[in-house]
DNA sequence: TCTGGGGTCCTAGGACCC
DNA sequence: TCTGGGGTCCTAGGACCC
């Protein structure tokens, strides 16, 4: 690794030196150092689970036995979201289908999800953080960013602080979080997956070599299946391998993803702790399973009208109009395509959006057999912009007048208190999917 | 035996204009 | 007659995250 671990590496792209040396930053002065820290929930979905069950007089900790969440394999949702510890030590893994899961461990218990609680856990760990510091970000519904920078003088040093936080979330909460800190979001990150669960760590940038080169190179954020494939490939095997690998040669092989990975792998990301507000949100989206596979256009039409009305509700929650409507399908062979248009005025018209819908469907369907469907809205802007557009169409208006008497009904008396005809006689909820009752701008997968 | 649902970002290729 | 090239927009698809 040469003279210790300094790398002095031009990037080309954003024509600046970065000076990575063991001396840049001495614990000493910390203090005036930006400091972020990363709070995850443990097993969330899990844990979650687990400490409301308690506090209903439950006689077992679901985070003690062999259990997971899961769908049902019955409506064909069967795979592991969450596990326990000791359903991890059977090698359960997330994502893997729940009958898999229950060959490796017989007795595993398995319950349903329950998105609604999900979103609660998840607010009261953000105000209960908030204390903490004004920057938060909320990155997933169980991980937060905290910019921590300048608030020593309140809570003390980040480690000290961070240990406050983890056992105030047990006591008052009931669930354990990991806290990683670093100078950046990505180590700190890094730093909260290093051991868990219930733990504190650092991953400053001179511990870099020693606490992340170490480590397999899938650990690193953004390496996935495919990556960790190629770079097997060319014989990269740790973080510290790829971070001491010419930027030319990883440009050449992953192109512009090449060199943030090879960034990544340093410790380098300067991205801001943003808040997530409302102009952060890129797209709206719902997809789901069907129980059963469609064969027709009617029935699928039904399916997108369902998505439909519960994408253009957050949509018009969000004060927003789309210009883009995408579609897309799995078929019962598990191939996946998808087909988007551009309107020519944008809308938040539940109408609207789905006579496009239908319109893609129809060009794009094939006639397979039918798994999943999704409609997703993207180029978003506020709705302020489009309601002074070219056209004065009074349908629009009235159209628009029903749509938000609906929604307000809905929020009076519940998503099911009013359908539309065409979904009354039928198995589909009258608004499908959707998580919780408000919409972050969560989940990047650049920080 | 059977594989969720919510997102973001990047790239390649075609269309079209100058 | 033969054959441009750059820029921008649009769409499909693929990678990744939790």
């Amino acid at each position: 690794m040469g003279k210790d671990a300094i790398i002095k590496t031009n990037i080309c792209s954003r024509g600046f030196t970065y000076n990575y040396s063991k001396n840049r930053l001495k614990c000493g002065d910390i203090m005036n150092k930006r400091i972020i820290m990363h709070v995850d929930a443990n097993s969330a979905y899990l844990s979650w689970q687990a400490a409301y069950d308690l506090q209903r007089g439950a006689a077992i900790d679901l985070r003690d036995i062999p259990s997971v969440v899961g769908g049902s394999q019955k409506d064909r949702r069967g795979i592991v979201l969450a596990k326990s510890i000791p359903a991890k030590a059977f090698g359960i893994q997330t994502g893997e289908v729940i009958w898999q899961a229950r060959q490796k461990c017989p007795g595993l218990v398995v319950i349903p999800p329950n998105y609604e609680l999900y979103m609660k856990a998840s607010n009261a760990l953000y105000s209960l953080i908030k204390d903490y510091s004004p920057k938060i970000q909320r990155f997933s519904v169980d991980e937060m960013f905290l910019d921590y920078t300048g608030m020593g003088a309140f809570f003390g040093e980040p480690v000290e602080a961070a240990h406050k936080i983890k056992d105030r979330v047990k006591e008052e909460l009931g669930f354990t979080v990991n806290i990683g800190i670093g100078e950046n979001k990505l180590t700190a990150k890094i730093a909260g997956d290093l051991k868990k669960p219930d733990m504190v760590h650092t991953l400053y940038h001179y511990e870099i070599p020693s606490k992340m080169w170490i480590l397999p190179v899938e650990d690193l954020f953004m390496v996935g299946r495919k990556t960790k494939k190629k770079l097997k490939e060319i014989n990269i095997n740790t973080i510290g391998d790829l971070a001491n690998t010419d930027t030319k040669f990883l440009q050449n092989r992953l192109k512009s993803f090449g060199l943030l990975l090879w960034r990544y792998a340093n410790g380098i990301e300067d991205s801001a702790v943003s808040g997530n507000t409302l102009m952060n949100i890129k797209s709206i989206g719902n997809s789901t399973t069907i129980k059963f596979d469609v064969e027709d256009k009617k029935t699928a039409h039904k399916v997108l009208f369902s998505l439909t009305e519960s994408v253009a509700m957050r949509l018009r929650g969000a004060k927003a109009c789309c210009s883009i409507v995408s579609v897309e399908v799995r078929t019962s062979q598990l191939n996946f395509y998808s087909h988007q248009r551009k309107l020519f005025t944008p809308t938040c018209i539940t109408s609207e959006i789905f006579a496009m819908a239908a319109e893609l469907f129809e060009e794009c369907w094939g006639g397979e057999k039918i798994r999943h469907l999704g409609v997703r809205v993207s180029g978003l802007y506020g709705d302020d912009f489009v309601q002074s557009s070219l056209f004065d169409d009074r349908n629009r208006e009235k159209r628009e007048a029903l749509d938000s008497a609906i929604d307000s009904i809905r929020c009076k008396y519940g998503k099911s208190s009013i359908m539309r005809a065409v979904l009354a006689d039928y198995e589909f909820l009258p608004v499908s999917g959707g998580v919780g009752e408000d919409d972050y701008a969560m989940m990047s997968s650049i920080l």
